[in-house]
DNA sequence: TGTATTCCCAACTACATCGGTAGGGATTGC
DNA sequence: GCAATCCCTACCGATGTAGTTGGGAATACA
């Protein structure tokens, strides 16, 4: 049961900015999409998301781009699950009668409850983290 | 994130009979979808693909159903889960290539194992038991 | 002031999946 | 033989997914 595309290409556009937040921070949708082999006018929609859902600030214009909000460590990975895939509206169950389904929900809804609490444990620095310690053994191979 | 309508179908059915199973447990569609409130042609499907994926057993003619295979203790719900949503294949990642997106796997793959870790940790007794407990708590009202 | 660059908003499309319906066949008990 | 039951497979409409496309609005910079 994977992401989205949607969500892994909004991720890894924040993993790219949180990349670059000590620096500036600031990328544009083109250099992303280039950076990661993704549909550049795709991705702007991702990020237009995640802009009102204040994870990102835009700045338009020549020189403009995207930038994270708040630090990478200060940003959850479960906020930007959440923003991306809460976007398919408002689909409440319509609360099947028997006590049998009411098990099952509340079985899924322990499930769920896990769920969110890996992804609140993770923040967008432990990605950067996680991708830098893999590049790194990648690199031992060529020693 | 629900279980899609077929787990959920699925697995009330096996509460059903795993009900049954103390006393000879076999039960057959046309009963079980009338007692749930779901549609039985369709129902049929879902105990089709878990007796091939023996969970179930089945006898035709008159005086024919399904009945479980094991007792509700031995069957555990990430077996019902992974046979009834194991069905739509060949969705294989088809591995993106930068580090970013390897990160995410391994996050993915980390959300998987603890969804799996508890399917598996429950078993079809124990969403019998709740269910009873549940109707027990249920009846306290009326007192 | 003009113009290129960048983000912004919204509509459209092709395809797959989901939830279910339907037709007809095979086995079995009586 | 005949009715009950499971068995197999095809089909269908609605919805969601993964984009594509067509413009518009702000802004840096000459």
């Amino acid at each position: 049961m994977a992401f989205s595309s949607k969500t892994d290409y909004g991720l890894v556009a924040l993993i790219e900015l949180g990349s670059a937040y000590p620096s500036g921070g600031v990328m544009q949708v083109a250099e992303i999409a280039a950076r990661q082999s993704i549909p550049d006018r795709y991705l702007e929609q991702m990020l237009t998301t995640l802009r009102r859902g204040g994870i990102l600030r835009s700045t338009r214009g020549p020189k403009g781009g995207y930038q994270l909000m708040r630090s990478p460590s200060e940003v959850l990975v479960a906020d930007v699950v959440n923003c991306l895939e809460g976007e398919s509206s408002t689909k409440d169950t319509p609360t099947r009668p028997t006590a049998e389904f009411q098990v099952l929900l509340e079985l899924d809804q322990q499930l769920e409850a896990a769920r969110q609490s890996l992804l609140r444990s993770t923040s967008l620095q432990d990605l950067i983290d996680r991708r830098d310690v893999q590049s790194q053994e990648q690199s031992m191979y060529f020693i």
